[in-house]
DNA sequence: TTACGAGTCCCAATTTGTGAGACTATGGCG
DNA sequence: CGCCATAGTCTCACAAATTGGGACTCGTAA
């Protein structure tokens, strides 16, 4: 009752229902992502022969999906960065991110959070209750500390040591009272920043810790983040270590949701 | 010599070479990129059947040009936001420019520029040559005043009231003796910024007058513009009011390179 | 000049896409 | 509580659209 059974993802070329022409206009499309390729390139790549690579190709450069420049080759063309724009305002990270965070709750059973920044706070946007009898007091709408919660800091994985500097001494001046000296504090932040995920230890509330990831957009940039957090009673420091892959892996998935690829770069 | 005599851009659906599925499933696409739309809805505005419009979606969910929604409808696909964020690695303003350029040149007689902004600063990226026996003292890679000059004006024409005074201030400070006041300036941008062009009636260079106008990407930030400069004997007020569709409509043919679409809207 | 590589075009064979409609699932309404 | 309406999914026989071999045209390099 699947849809084509033998649904081995070999390298690209999955067989599907019904749409070659289509299938392979956007294989075209994608081939010619990785910079401009000529022709001959492109039809060897796809294993198409000419005529067809061509067609295909003539008819992508007519709807602007593609540029051809003459002894130079294919390029992505204008209609891609138009929908591409189109396609990031019609985004929305709650919506996009939900499911995967439900999932991530059942699987861990733990609560789990969605943050963005906005401004020099972490906006909440969404909860997921976890299955333990734990409440932890947070809201989606609230705003916390960038500095000493599990969002917070997974929201800050790309910032300079000087805006580090920055938000820590202005949190400071706004919450007093944090038990994590600025010099301790950077140090973590470099640990965090290097392997790509941030811990809460206890910092933000009593007796609960955090395990958090940044999600990217297809530029990189961090647009948001998620965390698992629980009850310090269950979250010993093995039991952290273990959350690590999963919450990067979820935060991944989200990311690759809003076009970030791993292997992009400039 | 031209391609496709035929083509009267009626309504999206224009005849092409055998690639029918590719084209149609290309449809798909933009007729999501204006909303979410639902299954009938875009079989009707497509005047396809159900069935094919399922399958090319179904395709393009697949493959991540598309998002499905249950109970909402089809929505744009982070493989769009990829493409998109690497078309724009692929796009630079110069190369895209230059045939436009040249083509306004000959068309007006006139030296045409490029420029983008440099911090505060206009940079003057090309230069072509016009046919008349004008020299005009510019040259690539010059720096110049963005008050004063047709393409520093063009860069300026979506800032705000409050960094206009800051620019026309700061450059006072730096280039005294300018022959505009600031609140007749200030007049004449906001009338500028309302038009979409902007003016240099000899106040950089004596003798010199341009029509300048803006190049806009896909979310219609000002990413650069265009100028037609020539000597005052030549660019009479009647003269420059004739130019400045031409000059616009370059500047919009470079920008919609760029994935802009004059029916963005938010 | 010849040779070559890249791109363009043509046409018969047939693979592939098409559309009508049956079927399923889900939510709203009487 | 069950029935209708709506949205989405799937199948199949037919025919239309796609395919690819190869010929043709440039323009550049040798």
């Amino acid at each position: 009752m699947e849809n084509a059974g033998e649904g081995s993802a070999e390298e690209g070329t999955v067989r599907m229902a019904g749409a070659q022409t289509l299938v392979r206009g956007l294989e075209v499309l994608t081939a010619v992502a990785h910079g401009p390729r000529k022709l001959p390139d492109l039809s060897e790549a796809l294993g198409l022969t000419r005529s067809t690579t061509h067609r295909l190709a003539t008819n992508l450069v007519e709807l602007r999906f593609l540029n051809f420049t003459p002894r130079v080759g294919y390029s992505l063309g204008p209609k891609l960065l138009e929908l591409g724009h189109l396609a990031s305002r019609q985004m929305n990270l709650p919506r996009v991110a939900h499911d995967y965070l439900v999932q991530l709750s059942q699987q861990t059973g733990d609560t789990v959070h969605l943050g963005i920044r906005d401004a020099d706070r972490a906006l909440y946007l969404d909860k997921v209750q976890g299955s333990r009898r734990i409440e932890i007091s947070s809201r989606i709408g609230e705003r916390q500390p960038l500095r000493s919660t599990g969002i917070g800091k997974a929201l800050l994985l790309d910032d300079s040591e000087q805006s580090l500097r920055q938000i820590y001494e202005d949190e400071t001046r706004a919450f007093p009272g944090y038990r994590v000296g600025e010099a301790e504090w950077l140090e973590r932040m470099h640990q965090y920043q290097k392997s790509g995920y941030a811990f809460d230890l206890e910092e933000n509330e009593d007796r609960i810790r955090c395990v958090a990831a940044p999600i990217r957009d297809a530029g990189a940039n961090i647009i948001g983040s998620i965390s698992v957090s629980g009850a310090a009673q269950y979250m010993d420091d093995a039991r952290m270590k273990l959350l690590i892959d999963q919450v990067i892996g979820t935060a991944g998935a989200i990311s690759s949701e809003f076009g970030w690829a791993s292997n992009t770069r400039p």
